[in-house]
Order: structure tokens, then sequence, then C-alpha cells
DNA sequence: TGTACATCAGTGAACGCGCGTTCACTGATGTAC
DNA sequence: TGTACATCAGTGAACGCGCGTTCACTGATGTAC
């Protein structure tokens, strides 16, 4: 099933050779120039100079190959948001404010991927290991969140789960609404999408009392 | 140009009749089954009984019906909106929340429409209505925001239109994450859509130091 | 009130295009003995 | 070490399909006089 993954990670010639690498790096460059997570798998086959049955034999459908991009994007996400944690050890609200950057920065400049990720059209259930790299995404944050949560001094303890679900929620929204191709919406805001997003944790955390606020 | 809009509302025919509306709505209900705001003219033609060529009449192409689509959208949620707003004058709190539970409760029940507000594809420079009518939603919040800033008792008052943003990237995060069509995201929280909003804005709003906080 | 005319929404047949899918095939790679 | 065979990634030609677009047309509605 799988055995495309382990085996040839450094080769780069695909007409015989790893034709599943190629194919996900010809469909991110596809969406990144289009903007949206939209691809003909035809296409991309006369792209890389392959016979429009040849991709078949590597992932199934459109939503197949998809789903193996988004995957990708949560594991790259899940790094760097491993990263900002690991930077800010010992500060929950830095370390908070550092994933919540990170999520946005990633979106900023992995725009394709971003796209692929979130994409509506995706039944996450369908794709296990999807939704595993999600979670595992998620759960960076989820710790960081636990570990400023237990060292809140506000009078009723937040659930950790909750914190970073606002967080993530958070920077997922603004990333959406603001990170546009062309930088249209962004253009009409009265600070940054990085500002904003940096006060709007700053202002949520102080809520939660934590020592050593910045 | 827009004769239709102005003469038959009412009307229900479209053989000859309100081409323009019929188009809309049954855009509106193919994107609802599907949960993607993709759909085909040609469909849609021949779903209302009529020839293929007839739509490009009423609509240049496939984004300039989905530009209306959303710019319809866009007015339902100001309505929403203003009747949060009004519904809660003189408790600013209790009015940012009503603004951002009226938000999440449109997303959730007009899933298609909500699509096509928010699609990436459609760029809005484009279409000056529908910015305008983004605006004029967004202005609602804004306002409500303005009341709740001036209200505040923070050492340093927040800008109204930075804590309007933060309401509403919070809400569209929320709303775009976890009102997915099968509930499979939402069947993976600790807590419903509609709480965690409530609980991210009120713990959000704790920190502006505002009178009758529920 | 009636006639002549302009407008314009919708027709229907035709077109080229790109897509996904099929199917018997080929030929390189890896394995059994 | 060498031979025979199985596997399977990729071929290439063919297919049916639905899409968007064109174009001369028709016929109802609205307006000028």
């Amino acid at each position: 099933m799988k055995q495309q993954d382990s085996r040839g990670k450094g080769s780069t010639a695909y007409h015989h050779g790893n034709l599943r690498e190629a194919l996900v790096q010809a469909a991110l460059t596809m969406i990144a120039e289009r903007g949206v997570p939209r691809f003909a798998i035809a296409e991309l086959a006369r792209i890389l100079g392959v016979s429009a049955a040849a991709p078949s034999r590597q992932f199934r459908d459109h939503d197949a190959l998809l789903a193996e991009m988004a995957r990708r994007g949560f594991e790259g996400l899940e790094a760097e948001l491993a990263l900002a944690a690991k930077a800010a050890t010992g500060n929950p609200v830095a370390a908070l404010e550092g994933c919540a950057q990170a999520h946005l920065a990633y979106a900023g400049r992995e725009t394709a991927v971003y796209a692929a990720m979130f994409d509506q059209q995706l039944a996450p259930s369908v794709y296990p290991e999807l939704l595993a790299a999600r979670d595992a995404a998620f759960m960076v944050l989820r710790r960081v969140a636990e570990a400023a949560c237990n060292l809140s001094q506000a009078p009723r303890r937040p659930p950790p789960h909750m914190v970073a679900l606002h967080v993530w929620s958070l920077a997922h929204g603004v990333a959406t609404l603001f990170l546009d191709k062309d930088g249209e919406n962004a253009g009409r805001l009265p600070m940054s999408p990085k500002e904003l997003l940096e006060a709007g944790v700053l202002v949520y955390l102080q809520s939660l009392d934590l020592p050593m606020s910045l």
C-alpha cells in the first residue's frame, strides 16, 4: 500500500520513479497559482509528461490526492507549532502567542497547502491519516494551553482544551479572512493581520491572569 | 440593468418571468446539497427547464451569479446582526455576544449562502456591491463594538474597530472549523460550537472591563 | 383607441474542449530457485 | 551466478459526457404617435 512513501524519498526522477511525489508537487504548484484547491488530474499528467491514466495508480481520485496534500500540510503545521512552543518554554503567554503567530505565518507562506488543509469539500472521516495529522497538530497547541492554564491565577481556571480551541479558531479566522492572495482584504485593515491576531490573543489571555505577561 | 430586481419580487413564474431570481434559488439549493459553492450554469438551466444559453442574459458568468448570492448573504447577515444588536441595546457585553451568536447561527442555518459569502475564489474588488454589502454587515458589529468600548473601564481603551474584527474573526473561525455539513468536526468538540464561541467572546470581553457583565 | 415598431428574454441546434475512465499492452524491476 | 517468471508502474488509443459559447431566430412586452 504505502511502499512508495518509504522508498525513494530523495529521488527526483519521475518518468520511471516517484510519480506520486511529482503529482503532489505539481498539484501544489497549480493551486498556488490559482489560489483555489482545484486541479484536474489530467492536467497534472500532461504537465508531468505522463499518460492520463498513470496517476490513477498512485491516487484513487482527485480527493485522495487533495487529502494527501492536506495531511502533509498538517504535519508541516505541527512542526512549526512545536518549534514555536519550544522557543518559549516556561513562558505560557509567549508560547501561546508564538503558536498563534506560527499558525498565521504558515497559512501565509503555504497558501496552497493551507487551502487544501481546510477545504470544506474533503470529508475528514474518509481519510483517517488526515484526521490523525490534524489532531496531532492541534495537540501541540493543546499541550501549550495546558501549561498555561496550570499557571493561571484566575478565580476559575479555564479548561485547556477550550483555550486551545479559541486560539486555533481565532488564528484560523484571521488567516482565512485577511490572508487573501492579493492582499485586498488585508489592505482594508487598520493594522496587519499579524498585529490583529497578536492583539486578539493578548486581550484574550489577560482574562486568564497569567504570570509574566510579556 | 437591474430592472428585474425592482420588478416582480413576488412572482414565481420563470419561464417568461424572473429567471434571474430562479437561477439564484436553484444555485442555492444546489450548493446546499453539495456543501461546496460550485455549480454549473448549464445544470441550473436544465433544472429550470430553460435553454443553456438563457442564463447568460442574467449573469455574465458563474462568478457573477456567485457574487450575487454572496451579496444577498451579507444583506441577510446584516439584518440578523442588527436584530441581535437591537435586542441588547444598553448592554454592550450582551450585544457583542448576541452579534457573535447571530453570526454563528446564520452560518449554520444558511450554509450554502455562507459558503458563497466567504468563497476564496471570488475577488471582492471585482464586485463592488458585494464589497459594500460585506462592509455594511461589518459596520453593524463595529457600531456595537464602539458602544462597548465607550463604556470600557480598562486602563487603555481598546480601539472599537479592532474589537469588532476580533469578534468577527472568532465567529468566522468557529463557524468554518466546526459547522461542517455532517457535524463531524463539531462531534469531536468537548462542547457545542455555540458554547465554544460564547465562552470565547466572554473571556475576551472580560479584559475590556465592561459594566454589567451578564 | 389603435396601429407600427423597437426591444430584449429565451430558443434550439451546433461547436470545440477537456475531463475521467476503460483496456489490452509493454517493459523494467525484483524474486525464486 | 544465471535463468525463468511474476509483478506492477506507466502506455496510448479510444470512449462518452457535460460544460461553456456562438448565432440566427422567435415571439411576447412595452412604447411612440
